[in-house]
DNA sequence: AGCAGCATCAGCCAAAAGGTTGAGAGACCA
DNA sequence: TGGTCTCTCAACCTTTTGGCTGATGCTGCT
């Protein structure tokens, strides 16, 4: 049987080669491309048409790796794809999932689980890592918690450190509708300062 | 000759592995053993008296990369520490500086920028990313920006999103001092709103 | 002794933020 | 069609925060 072809998309030549060499230890695994950035990612995967793509959502300059799976799913290439990343924050994982990930790994994952995920993602089969799993259960049972779009948008801005009405030139709308939106994310997240929803956001919900 | 030998404190496995495969390509390192962890680090360093040690600050689990570079320092072990880490935080250079680091390099360092940063170490240069050496510049040459140590104090709880007055009652001092605290704060930071500083403060300082 | 930096506190005022209630428009779905 | 969700806006009131000025005691340095 032929190997299953990889692609790689991390910006830190170390992590790819890291990758590279665990993955050369399996014969059925071959890394046929590497790419540092979003943009290269979508090019490399026109050229190679690799069976699976691994990509870290962190990317330093141009686009970042949600936007480079959504537009990969926006082009008709079939290949799935595996997030590898260091962390496992909410709104990464909603928005990876949503843009179209096959499955979600930590770096921190063992060397039989990145196998194991790579294989069966060529199959269809989604894996994710423990702790993500149990995350996306948590976001399942509690839908009250949620953030609705506009409010996730409101609370990226919120993280700036922007204030009410900043808030409102920056979004088109009213003071009073930016006071409504906060009210609620505030009950999602169970504060009551917008101190406290920063500091929440920005450790719970990974917004950097 | 003899090779360069390296000690690599990771808790990521794929990190240690492209390390390893990288210093690989040069004949003159040799990768003696590799730590998962701050504790680990400490015991291998003893039974191996690697010539350098490569070490990442963000630990899982246990003493974290700061702590184990002082715990390293503390004992008679001569070898030079080089932090290579993600992140550029102020707080994390300063930090790693004072616990005695001997360069501090960026996962997105070029390899040859590696060598030469390993290489160096062990003839006890210093060395360091340019965003890192320029971040430490910036703090020499603007003292007043600097946070006196009440003034970081009361900056950590704050980015616990604590009030004004729970700040007071947590510190033992009046509203009022803490008002003043803060207005210096912000004056520091560049910032006008306590939002902006906690956006500041968890980005920039490294506070998470 | 004098000066600078730090930490502490007070009072006053304006601005911003938060709590509450109520309400209309559009989308979506049963 | 009716119900639910989302997004939008308003008015009112209380609390919090920020800007300003000024002041005290302590420490360390010169």
């Amino acid at each position: 049987m032929s190997a299953i072809t990889v692609l790689l998309v991390d910006d830190h030549l170390v992590v790819r080669s890291g990758l590279k060499a665990l993955l050369g230890t399996q014969p059925d695994f071959d890394v046929v491309a590497e790419a540092a950035s979003g943009e290269e990612a979508l090019e490399l995967v026109d050229l190679h048409a690799p069976a699976v793509v691994v990509m870290d959502l962190a990317m330093g300059a141009g686009i970042d790796g949600i936007e480079a799976i959504r537009q990969l799913r926006q082009r008709n290439s079939r290949q799935p794809i595996l997030v590898f990343t260091t962390y496992d924050s909410d709104a990464d994982i909603v928005r990876a999932v949503d843009a179209g990930a096959m499955g979600y790994l930590l770096k921190d994952a063992a060397p039989d689980e990145i196998f194991a995920a790579l294989r069966g993602a060529v199959q269809g089969k989604s894996v994710m890592s423990a702790p993500v799993a149990s995350r996306l259960f948590q976001q399942l049972r509690n839908p009250d918690e949620v953030l609705t779009p506009r409010e996730a948008e409101l609370l990226s801005l919120l993280t700036q450190g922007l204030s009410n009405r900043e808030l409102g030139q920056r979004l088109f709308i009213s003071e009073a509708t930016v006071k409504t939106h906060l009210a609620h994310i505030y009950a999602k997240l169970g504060v009551e300062t917008r101190a406290a929803a920063i500091a929440t956001a920005i450790r719970r919900e990974g917004m950097r």
